[in-house]
RNA sequence: GCCCGAGUAGCUCAGCUGGCCAGAGCACCCGCCUUGUAAGCGGGUGGUCGUGGGUUCGAGUCCCACCUCGGGCUCCA
């Protein structure tokens, strides 16, 4: 029938519809629900306003509110509204751009006279906001010439470069500029789609606002950006914003200062990290599992200075390639010494020491490197970013044909690390060959085919980042997922066609003739600095008992019975762990709230029942309910296991273990 | 480096528009209390209010500069 189309849905089925339905028609025919979730339809593989009319025969999804699809047009239609808003308080504003980002969206502005947005503004602005949604302003798309469209914004500069930009660039040809239109009197530059109204956004709210280079060029002027968050609901937002809650609570930086960790004295500088003992006890727990796997994985230790003359880094290439991320240069007795960014060009000295045999391959030298890296003053945060740094740092040189099983092996020495520390979601990128770089391109197809073949072998997911490697290595960035779906770049490694070139480092081979060996880069933890931070804020505070700085404190009801909890403390420290036992001068509510409050995963008490039967009563971490009885034969087994087992959380009650 | 925000006791924070405003809780010290599963009671020490200038009869409070921290931007061979 010529007065009917029929289009096909996601599902595969196929339905009739009247001549010139629209998408929002589609979504009212299949269902009430659906129309109230829809923002936008995909027609075709183009996204496209629910008043679109659908041709036939084409292919539709509608876009819920609900979706990540459909969470950007409610978070681009936002950005609207706020810009909107913004030119109604500040008359002569200018307007950038406004696009959605994860979780949220932005709009930059350069406000008139040089002014700049305040905290306080924000809120003036969100009441704005709320009044052109409650006025319901339909969003209306325009098409326009190019004149037309730099016409239309005549006094918006930002407007017309994009406009300017858009006809030059890939879209050449199509001269047309497309707008949204809010009536009475707003109207964007925008590819769309956007919701039917205004009235249609319901969950949003104002962050910040930051600077923010025009094109993320720091030559061209800085605007001021507002950051926003806008949802499908209130619910939706209000979830949202108990996520960030959530990370704020776990923030490492709070974390290390509640359970005296470490600080960053301003004496010492930014980004220079001291730790506390009981951070310090951590770092060594850290460091002393790391040394041991090593051990077994026939690493060979070795120690380096912190400073070197500048031939060294000019020989490595540092100086010409890395300056700008180098702490300067200090003299002394004629000569030029720098902090080392990088431990590698002291390790190449080692290979070079002496001749090097075929036989003495794969050769891996590791060391725990303390490096420097001048850091930009606004980039520096927490653990995360420091200045001074340890690496896990090691070099492997090996024989073109051990490259492969190398990196497999080396790939496997990497997950199984990060899983003993409770990490278990890893996602792996692997990096190629870039426009510039070093090298031949056979020795790059080679490295680049082993790597993969080693995440192959490994069994790890990876994307391919073509042309992202080092302009000296191709390399695998392993990242993790911490406990709350963070995303973090952890270990690296990197196949180097640089160093043993520039050290001129050669083995012989079962021929007597020379041979460069190959050089992999690799870090594990990266830093020793961001891991912890990143462990801190993966287990909120809560370590698992082997990292733990104090396993278990023990504390006796009243004064007489300290005598028992001494020998309960004895018994746990003679299996070599880390116990705490105190008097009784403060009430036992306060001393178990206060060891709780510190992560202690047992805390013990002990009282006339417990002398009485030989027994404890066990206050397991995150477990509200005490258990009571336990022998303390059975305790110590508890906890040993959990300490030699590196379990990551401490042992809950087991089943009918304690009679109550 | 740039934009916004913040620096008051070891920690968390009150102190409105300049004048009994130098405070509270926790922590710490000293007493008392002897305690059965997340804060017993009382007393006390502690701050040139980030630093340096300025305005004022008078400055945590207003102005300027600097320092540090936080959020972004930029940067991350």
């Amino acid at each position: 029938m010529a007065d009917q189309i029929t289009v096909l849905l996601p599902d595969g089925s196929e339905r009739a519809l009247p001549q010139d339905a629209t998408a929002a028609d589609l979504a009212a025919a299949i269902g009430p629900r659906l129309a109230r979730a829809a923002v936008a339809a995909t027609v075709d593989g183009q996204e496209v306003d629910l008043d679109t009319p659908l041709p036939d025969g084409a292919r539709v999804s509608v876009v819920t509110s609900d979706s990540e699809a459909g969470r950007h047009v409610l978070r681009h239609s936002t950005a609207h509204v706020l810009a909107q808003a913004v030119l109604q308080l500040w008359p002569g504003a200018r307007f950038a751009i406004g696009p959605p980002v994860e979780d949220g969206f932005y709009y930059d502005f350069e406000l008139p006279g040089g002014a700049h947005f305040s905290e306080e503004d924000l809120a003036r602005i969100e009441e704005a906001m709320r009044r052109i949604v409650a006025e319901d302003q339909p969003f209306v798309r325009e098409e326009h010439s190019i004149d037309q469209g730099l016409a239309l914004f005549a006094d918006q500069p930002f407007k017309r470069e994009i406009i300017e930009s858009v006809d030059t660039g890939e879209g050449a040809g199509r001269g047309v500029v497309t707008t949204y239109r809010n009536p009475p009197g707003f109207v964007d530059l925008c590819r769309g789609p956007h919701v039917a109204s205004t009235g249609r956004l319901a969950a949003f709210k104002l962050m910040r606002v930051a600077g923010a280079y025009w094109r993320g060029d720091e030559r061209k002027p800085q605007l001021q950006r507002i950051y926003g968050t806008a949802w499908e609901s209130e619910q939706a937002l209000a979830e949202h914003l108990r996520r960030l809650e959530e990370a704020d609570k776990r923030d490492h930086r709070k974390l290390g200062l509640e359970l005296d960790l470490f600080h960053f004295p301003p004496e010492v500088g930014g980004g220079l990290a001291v730790f506390h003992p009981k951070g310090g006890l951590i770092r060594k727990l850290m460091e002393d599992y790391s040394r041991a796997e090593h051990e077994a994985g026939g690493y060979q230790f070795v120690w380096t200075p912190h400073l070197a003359k500048s031939s060294l880094f000019e020989k490595s290439g540092h100086l010409q390639w890395y300056a700008e991320s180098m702490y300067p240069p200090m003299e002394m007795e004629g000569a030029t010494y720098y902090p080392k960014p990088m431990n590698c060009p002291m390790h190449m000295l080692i290979y070079g020491s002496r001749q090097r045999s075929y036989r003495e391959l794969p050769l891996r030298l590791f060391e725990f490197g303390t490096v420097y890296r001048f850091e930009r003053s606004g980039v520096i945060h927490g653990l995360t970013r420091v200045r001074g740094i340890t690496q896990d740092d090691s070099h492997i040189f090996c024989t073109p044909e051990q490259l492969g099983d190398e990196l497999a092996a080396l790939l496997d020495f990497v997950l199984r690390l990060l899983r003993t520390f409770g990490l278990e979601e890893f996602e792996a990128e692997l990096a190629t060959r870039p426009e510039k770089f070093v090298g031949e391109p056979e020795d790059w197809d080679r490295a680049e085919a082993a790597l993969a073949a080693a995440l192959e072998a490994a069994g790890l997911a990876y994307t391919v980042a073509d042309g992202e490697g080092a302009f000296y290595a191709p390399k695998i960035d392993v990242h993790v997922r911490d406990a709350i779906g963070r995303r973090w770049q952890l270990s690296t490694l990197q196949v180097d066609f640089q160093l043993a070139p520039r050290f001129d480092l050669e083995y012989a081979t079962a021929e007597n003739t020379r041979a460069r060996p190959q050089v992999i880069h690799r870090a594990l933890f990266g830093s020793i600095e961001r891991f912890l931070a990143i462990l801190i804020e993966h287990y909120a505070g809560n370590l698992p008992t082997w990292l733990s700085p104090v396993q278990a404190a023990v504390l006796p009801v009243r004064d007489d019975h300290r005598p028992y909890a001494e020998k309960v403390g004895q018994r746990l420290v003679g299996r070599g762990l880390r116990v705490v036992t105190e008097g009784a001068e403060e009430p036992l509510n306060a001393r178990i709230r206060r060891h709780r409050l510190e992560r202690v995963p047992y805390v013990l008490v002990v009282g006339d029942e417990d002398v009485d039967a030989g027994t404890v009563g066990v206050n397991v971490r995150g477990e509200a309910r005490p258990e009571r009885g336990v022998a303390v034969d059975e305790l110590v087994g508890r906890i040993t296991d959990d300490v030699e087992g590196r379990r990551a959380q401490p042992h809950r009650p087991g089943a009918g273990a304690a009679p109550t």
